[in-house]
DNA sequence: AAAGTCATACCAAATGGTATGTGAATGAGA
DNA sequence: TCTCATTCACATACCATTTGGTATGACTTT
């Protein structure tokens, strides 16, 4: 039954709306109604797609995390040296840093912070969307570290979840500062860092 | 009239229970009745003390940012070298990463995702806090860049508001993986790319 | 010092608005 | 005609805020 609507458009467009809306105010602080009215559809059609806000919730975030890790994909490019693939992806993600698809936060960020104490499944997909993040960074890390010997040793896992770091407090301080140029420069920062592991 | 009200007792304690809540939840999900639960306290006394619970708000902010500079300077300590400063003052802050009163995440943090485009003195008051927060590390990174010729060039300001990243990037994560030792990684990563700035 | 006045701290219940969620009715397409 | 998307009006619950108190203690007034 909620299969047949999983890819309809009028569903779309109100996860759409929604993932909009929590990013820049947050999930308690966006309601239904709010939601429906940026969808252009009533809350009779909202639920009968969503059986409740959470499970819209826990959809938008679903999602958020698929898209970013197809991002990912074609951000990290296709170089054959992991070194440089890692270079032009840090590179690549400054340079959108200020356009409106990365300029307005992270959901998963943004859910983590509101949501991980309140709703353990929101808390478990926050853990795993980041976990699926890190992870494929981390590969990238592991193999450039095998093919160039770095100068000093590291952890590829916990290299990338620093990156992860440097990207979401980025955001938050890009949002106190209503300058998102703030992430070009953390970004900066962690590359310069990477390159004093490398040596190069 | 209001500055009677200002220090006493009942007041700190509906902003204890207010911090606590909001630390955990965010603003928007806990509401006044929890809070005054928390207290012990009825509504009827919340709202002899605050005139609405975005004052509320902003008062917890305000003295949660009051707090943290206080905290701040205890934990730079005292030693004369800026840059022996600026290791235990990482080291210090990494220790304490576990501990409950840095564990829970930061308020600073948490305002900022939620309220800073749906509140613009909210906005100012973050800007403001994370400002007095970088700007004073930064006050220790020029002074250290002063004594000991650093091997790269940098910013000061700029690399305080990378440990400001660092810092809520990884409370962010930690909060997702309900592990807050994520936060003396990354300080131990950002002590490694201070060093590696300075040479020693 | 007793009685009266007043401000303050606190409380309980009511109010009004807003939120989520429901269910019957409508409409369009197969 | 049957199904499913969509709407509309409504039920229900919650939440911020208000109102109308009581109790206490301090400060006058006599």
């Amino acid at each position: 039954m909620r299969t047949a609507l999983a890819d309809s458009p009028t569903r779309k467009r109100l996860l759409d709306a929604a993932e909009k809306l929590m990013l820049s105010q947050g999930f308690a602080a966006t309601s239904v109604e709010e939601i429906c009215d940026a969808a252009k559809l009533t809350k009779g059609s909202f639920f009968h797609y969503f059986e409740s806000k959470d499970e819209l919730g826990k959809a938008v975030l679903e999602r958020y995390c698929a898209d970013r890790r197809k991002g990912q994909e074609t951000l990290l490019g296709t170089n054959p040296d992991p070194l440089s693939r890692i270079y032009t992806y840090l590179d690549t993600m400054a340079k959108s840093a200020t356009d409106p698809s990365m300029s307005k936060g992270c959901l998963l960020g943004m859910f983590s912070q509101e949501l991980c104490e309140l709703n353990p499944e929101i808390q478990a997909c926050c853990e795993q969307g980041f976990a699926g993040w890190t992870k494929r960074f981390a590969q990238e890390l592991a193999a450039a570290k095998a093919k160039h010997a770095p100068r000093k040793d590291f952890r590829p896992q916990e290299l990338a979840e620093h990156l992860i770091a440097v990207v979401q407090g980025s955001l938050i301080l890009g949002k106190a500062q209503k300058d998102m140029r703030i992430l070009a420069k953390g970004l900066r920062h962690y590359k310069a860092y990477v390159r004093s592991v490398f040596g190069k």
